[in-house]
DNA sequence: CCCGAGGCTGCAAGCGTTTGCAAGACTGGT
DNA sequence: ACCAGTCTTGCAAACGCTTGCAGCCTCGGG
């Protein structure tokens, strides 16, 4: 028996589109091939193909592909109740370190058929909130989440109840949800080797936030890494935010006592904040004082100085995040796990030994 | 009747969570209200409320929030064949000039309950067909495109079709789609403008590719302003993509001639090359040589020397194009409408009066 | 020759909503 | 008191797919 189309769709496609496209339905192409829509579906649908007979499946197909037909996502999620989306949450896309990692995590995932809801929160717990509560609503199958606030009640109730999660870039001892993050701790000690290295005793750092979980593992790392060169880790001071102007205020304060040589930041943005600063007080970067920043955001080595910073695989981790719920939606990993991707220093103009 | 709950809606939350967390569906809200469902979903819809009696609505409202009833957009959308998702289309999320704009669209969107799908195409056409092709069959209500490739046979097909569709940042003569981007030709005029006013003739274009229409429309604006001011307007050089490296590569080229003493470069990344270039000539910006970027990327500004650019407005430019959607999805609209959003030239320490 | 066991396929229910249709309850006018 | 019209609500059928169950057919062994 031949496969017979429907008429409506074997119609020579007018000059004049016609203003609406009927998508095939399963049932059509299960009328056209003569069998009933359970063994289209069977057929088409990887897992049920052994099932049917060979030669049903290649006829299926066949007709499928001819019709140009596509299984409807919407009707699969609302009868399987997986939907091959998962929700990811970030706190701002145009912070630039989002953005490769936001790709990456679209690269690995479309890879495997997923598609991605992104949402910002802008660290809001409202917003956060309800952006979950909308992601969940849609049926998402897992989450990637880059914002810290594990604290929300939402998130941490369904976190409990085993909802696929990982975290990416933010680390939480809480809950055992999977994280995947740079290497801080051995990035900041390179850096502090460096410096050391360069001559440099009076070394303080501009701490992020110590509510975001960088903030703390990089203050704590600048602590461990100096007490190992037996110098004085209390030269710290802690930033607002992680953004320019609070680098610059953070940077003022340190500047109005004692002038340390070398200034550790937390990141990249409080670091270009201690430029503004140094520049304000007169002071000149590398000579009067050196500046190492962290995540070396694009172009960040074509500033006046170069910046000194610690490079973090952004791409790889969203790819690693991605990988990570992979497993854990196909339920071959279950037990959370903790990766930390390997970080490098890149040294550029903003380090030099210190004056005198 | 007070709404009685199902036992299993007020059990108290164990300390140990249950793995998986029913969600209550509409029949839950209406039985436990003491209607039909029907009369539930009418009750819960903005469109349709007036059928029914306030005292009931207000009953099945409480219910519902008592119940943290959310309605499952799955089921919506099958019956409805809408799904409150548009599909963003941008070439690559990496790129600095994207981000801002997809914010602008999340943001307008999501405010008006939509929820946005994005991918990424590379300018690939296979990826993008793939990518359109698996949205439209997400059933999204529109789509947002970023991609200069509406010669892509899908989405040219769909477009004829009346798909609702607006494009950013990129124009099209061959299509009636809504389009919005920045006032590039003013800009260019500007910029020109700004460096014959400080003294500058010989001024060069180091242009972006001329198939994608940013390319196209800055070069024709370069040429109307050369014109303009009675300048020869043929000190032009076409970059293979909008790549620092093509930007490097197209301004050792112009280099290799009579240098000029100033750049209009199509594009920032463009500009940061024309920098590489400059440099290798042993050439110094803005001394021997001005130069003038577009779209005034973050931190363009703290660059050797500071880039003199043309501000455009991204995140507006977002938002923008989701007003225009949502119009056409609302029905408002239907015409499409282009809107040039004004832009603004930003002098920077990368310009100064020819020397001599 | 009969019977049990597989291998394929069809049947039908149901996922959670929306919505055309119709029935019941009122209202007011005559 | 009756009837037409208006409100309010219920009924049931979809939307397009998956899947447990059951039935059919075929085949080989006893």
């Amino acid at each position: 028996m031949t496969a017979r189309l429907p008429a409506r769709f074997t119609a020579p496609r007018a000059a004049t589109l016609p203003p609406v496209s009927p998508r095939p339905t399963l049932r059509d192409v299960a009328t056209a091939a003569g069998v009933h829509p359970a063994t289209a579906s069977r057929a088409l649908n990887e897992a049920t193909r052994s099932l049917v007979r060979p030669a049903t499946v290649e006829r299926v197909r066949e007709v499928a592909s001819a019709l140009g037909y596509q299984v409807n996502p919407i009707a699969r999620s609302l009868k399987t109740s997986r939907s091959e989306t998962v929700g990811v949450l970030i706190p701002d896309l145009t912070n630039p370190l989002f953005p490769p990692i936001v790709r990456g995590i679209e690269d690995a995932l479309g890879a495997s058929g997923y598609t991605v809801l992104t949402a910002n929160t802008d660290n809001d717990p409202a917003r956060e909130s309800s952006n979950f509560a909308a992601m969940q609503a849609r049926q998402v199958d897992g989450f990637i989440v880059a914002t810290a606030r594990l604290d929300d009640p939402l998130m941490h109730e369904a976190a409990l109840r085993g909802v696929p999660m990982v975290m990416v870039n933010r680390q939480t001892e809480q809950l055992d949800v999977s994280v995947v993050a740079g290497d801080d701790a051995t990035g900041i000690a390179r850096t502090v080797d460096h410096l050391v290295g360069l001559g440099h005793r009076d070394i303080a750092h501009v701490a992020g936030p110590l509510d975001v979980s960088t903030g703390a593992v990089r203050l704590r790392a600048f602590r461990t890494a100096m007490q190992g060169h037996g110098l004085p880790d209390d030269r710290v001071v802690v930033a607002e935010a992680y953004s320019e102007a609070a680098g610059r205020t953070a940077s003022l304060e340190l500047l109005d006592g004692a002038v340390p040589t070398a200034v550790v930041a937390g990141n990249d943005l409080l670091a270009i904040g201690s430029y503004d600063a140094l520049e304000e007080r007169g002071l000149i970067c590398p000579d009067d004082v050196s500046i190492v920043g962290f995540n070396d955001m694009p172009f960040i080595g074509r500033l006046r100085p170069p910046l000194t910073s610690v490079r973090v695989p952004q791409y790889e981790l969203g790819v690693e995040a991605a990988r990570l719920l992979l497993d854990r939606l196909s339920g071959r990993t279950v037990t959370p796990r903790v990766v930390l991707l390997p970080v490098q220093l890149v040294v550029r103009g903003s380090t030099a030994p210190p004056r005198g």
